[in-house]
DNA sequence: CGAAGTCTGCGAAGACCTTCGCAATTCGAA
DNA sequence: TTCGAATTGCGAAGGTCTTCGCAGACTTCG
């Protein structure tokens, strides 16, 4: 149970799959990737996935069904701070500044961030 | 040579050195991570490293030089990019703004994104 | 009941990553 | 020139990741 290593590349496309369609079967996560992954393929996963503590399974079926255990807004930010600290000196913001330079941002995405901004300087204000 | 692919966690801490300190030798390298690699591993890394093309080797010397082949910049958009794709539905502006809500920024770095942010509405405007 | 289909567990293969010891080569100093 | 230190190249070991075939158990349906 190593739960501090970031989920690989073929874990998170399983995540996904279960932060979008919730707790699913195997066969359900292997339908939502059929192109990329063979069936007993996801079920290995799934299983290192549980033993590792990346999802939880429910076993009280014969037909076992998984979810993820962590959400995906604690994982996504599990894997900036992991970004930061790799490969932006452990800076959160500098590693937001260049997301938002490497591709355009929707009109509502960036009001989202001009209401993120005013609200840290609510924040200042208070702290006067 | 596959440029594509994304550095590894060893390769990234080493293109970290290089690109703080310029073009180095492995000895200098070595030094740098001393707690952490022993010098035939980094020597080791950077000849993979130089196989991918990751960095660039001048042999003129006997001892090599090493620098890195892409500018920190760029390997820090293509990191965003590809986690972005893997974890954030393709989108920059969601992980820039995880980013600034899983750790603090400075006042300086809330100056930059303002200030980013006011380049965006001039373009804006621009538009029209 | 019996056949066909579905599910889990097992194990193994191949790819990559990271580590490092050892041998051969070269350089520099005595 | 000869010896020791430094450097490179080689290869292998051990780990993780990802893949999937196959066997065995269970279910369903005719």
């Amino acid at each position: 149970m190593s739960a501090l290593r970031r989920p690989t590349d073929a874990e998170l496309a399983i995540l996904r799959v279960l932060w979008a369609a919730g707790p699913s079967t195997v066969r359900e996560v292997a339908v939502e990737l059929r192109r990329e992954s063979a069936y007993t393929t996801v079920l290995k996963l799934l299983q290192i996935m549980a033993d590792k503590g990346l999802v939880r399974r429910d076993e009280s079926a014969r037909t076992h069904v998984y979810r993820a255990a962590r959400s995906e807004r604690a994982t996504q930010r599990q894997l900036v701070r992991d970004l930061a600290d790799r490969a932006f000196g452990g800076s959160a913001a500098r590693l937001a500044l260049q997301a938002l330079a490497a591709r355009k941002a929707s009109p509502e995405e960036l009001a989202e961030i001009r209401g993120w901004l005013a609200e840290q300087e609510g924040k200042r204000e208070e702290a006067r």
